[in-house]
DNA sequence: GGCAATCTTGTTATCGCTAACACTTACCGT
DNA sequence: ACGGTAAGTGTTAGCGATAACAAGATTGCC
């Protein structure tokens, strides 16, 4: 109808409409306390009538700041980080920022570098960077971000605000699990070392088993596949004195357990596995799968609510958040032999 | 070191350090012909020196318009999705675009509406929006969108511009997969019905039994779930005469898989599956699964060169580009007796 | 060699908003 | 009644880029 319809309406439009000036359209936009209440209702009912949104990009140009908050990622559909990415979108979407993703195809120094940069191009307000591996939190250190930045599942070492999974408790919770059930030792499969979930999650393993006075089978390494613990899980598969395995992951898990299948090992009577993260299927593999739950959701709430804290307070300090996973005990586990 | 960096360096730095005006940095940046070879040599040593990045929002401020595109999708970690997604997320930084990820929770029309209006409030250059349900497609239709749009997996009818698998195409190849192993006829565990995808792949099923002159059975309808595929499940391994079913995902046949070990009914000796998306564990499960792949990486490259098209001419056309899938075959399947 | 056409560059206005300041009115205490 | 403070509003000046136009430099052609 409105044959005109081409330009979206602007400040002043409102500001005409409700017969103020655009400043004090712009105060009742940001909620400032110096406006009648007379006056706030006119410019919001104009602001209705006109349905009037206000340009995200002329405010981030005067203010230096926007409402969007960059995340990087690595590409990737393993559930571990589909999931930590899935629900900071939604913690970030439900505190009214847009979230802008850069996945990586690596977690190599140059292309978090690069990712980053690409998100102060946009001049994000801030950033949150999954970064598992060393050279991820390496990029980081000698980058003059320049704005608030949470790193999630990166190294407690560094300076910069942290969410972090407690991996090793995870892990060590799991351990305990099997040897509570009777079995002399733990062998366990790790995902790439060079990840520091991984990493944590073996020294919680190592920690139990210690603790237990067990013997420390030897590490195998894996990467975070179900191709890898099948793998894995064809060499254990032989060794009849393997009574329990930890996987690093459900997704190795689910190798394994296809391994021990074809190897005439049944799980839990002659064999019992724990997993880790809790993927949706896990209570529908055969057997259904007893393992570790990172509670996803809560890391990304603390870590969008941590961006926010340095957001509102320059001056907030660098801070930590650990968040502790919990055992889902399933079918996948039994006294040995 | 730099007592200042205060500001981050702009325009008119630049162009002050390499001794032209702005607008010849301005020309520089945007490839413009008409600059001299010297002159833009000396612009682009200065923006080097400088670490000069031009600001997005002022840009988007007088252009009307960002270097942003705004994907809408279901907040899901399923495996379709997810990884439509983060192919989408790829494409787009590969071709130089950044991405906004408005994830919602459901895919009713409020909540979509709402994701594109904040994605529009964003000045987003385009759209992509994963709506495979009716009610995405309706708040499209009816919503003034005014920039390039792309749907992927909705509806051929509507006039958006769009992008497909072929579910029907892969539905059928499976059907006839297991048709020509020597079942007389295909039971199909499909999507919730409101999914295009669900009703396509329905429909594939339905009409390669019928071009086959087999018998139809009864439609069991199920989530996209693990647990919903073993609920459904559960009842087919009690009816003898089920010895061939396709399941609309992989997540389904999972738990299908898991429903059948529990009544003793072997897979593919006793009763054959093939799922649907070739999620990377599929080929892990007990049994490993016969599954249709979809190319979601061509899926995603498809969508943004429809959209990039769409931004670079105005004029063109609304398009569709369908992809077909590929049957994976692996030991699910057998034939029946 | 002279004039038009073209290339190269600069100047100015503008996008839509917020910050800073100025101004008016109302209310306070003495 | 009067200065002083605070509340409510308007005016002006940018933020950092592109667009449109203007103007000087160079080229081409007869």
């Amino acid at each position: 109808m409105d044959v005109k319809a081409a330009r979206s309406p602007a400040m002043t439009d409102v500001a005409r409409l409700a017969g103020v000036s655009h400043q004090t359209v712009s105060r009742v936009l940001n909620d400032h306390p110096n406006v009648r209440e007379q006056t706030r209702l006119r410019v919001r009912a104009a602001i209705a009538e006109l349905g009037y949104r206000p340009n995200r990009a002329a405010r981030a140009l005067v203010t230096g700041r926007s409402q969007l908050i960059g995340i990087v990622a690595q590409n990737s559909t393993l559930y571990g980080p589909a999931s930590l990415l899935a629900a900071f979108e939604q913690a970030a979407a439900e505190a009214g920022f847009a979230v802008s993703v850069g996945s990586v195809g690596r977690l190599d120094r140059e292309s978090i570098a690069g990712a980053v940069e690409r998100h102060l191009d946009q001049r994000v307000a801030g950033l949150v960077v999954i970064a598992p591996v060393k050279s991820a939190d390496d990029a980081l250190e000698d980058m003059p971000v320049g704005v608030p930045l949470v790193t999630i599942d990166g190294d407690p070492q560094r300076s910069h605000t942290l969410v972090t999974v407690d991996q090793a408790a995870g892990a060590r919770a799991a351990t305990e699990h099997l040897l509570a059930a009777g079995h002399r030792t733990v062998w366990h499969i790790s995902g790439p070392v060079d990840w520091y979930d991984a990493a944590w999650r073996i020294e919680g393993w190592r920690g139990a088993l210690e603790d237990a006075g067990a013997e420390i089978p030897p590490l195998v390494t894996a990467d975070w596949s179900a191709s890898s613990g099948y793998d894995a899980g064809r060499m254990l598969a032989r060794m009849p004195e393997v009574t329990a395995v930890f996987a690093a992951n459900d997704h190795q898990a689910l190798g394994l357990l296809r391994a021990f299948s074809e190897h005439g090992r049944r799980v839990p009577q002659d064999v019992s596995v724990v997993g880790f993260d809790d993927v949706p299927e896990a209570a529908y593999f055969i057997p259904p799968l007893t393992t570790i739950r990172p509670d996803f959701d809560a890391v990304a709430q603390a870590g969008l609510d941590l961006l926010l804290a340095q957001l509102t307070d320059e001056a907030a300090p660098p801070n930590r958040v650990v968040i502790a996973p919990t055992l889902v005990e399933r079918a996948s586990v039994a006294p040995p032999g």
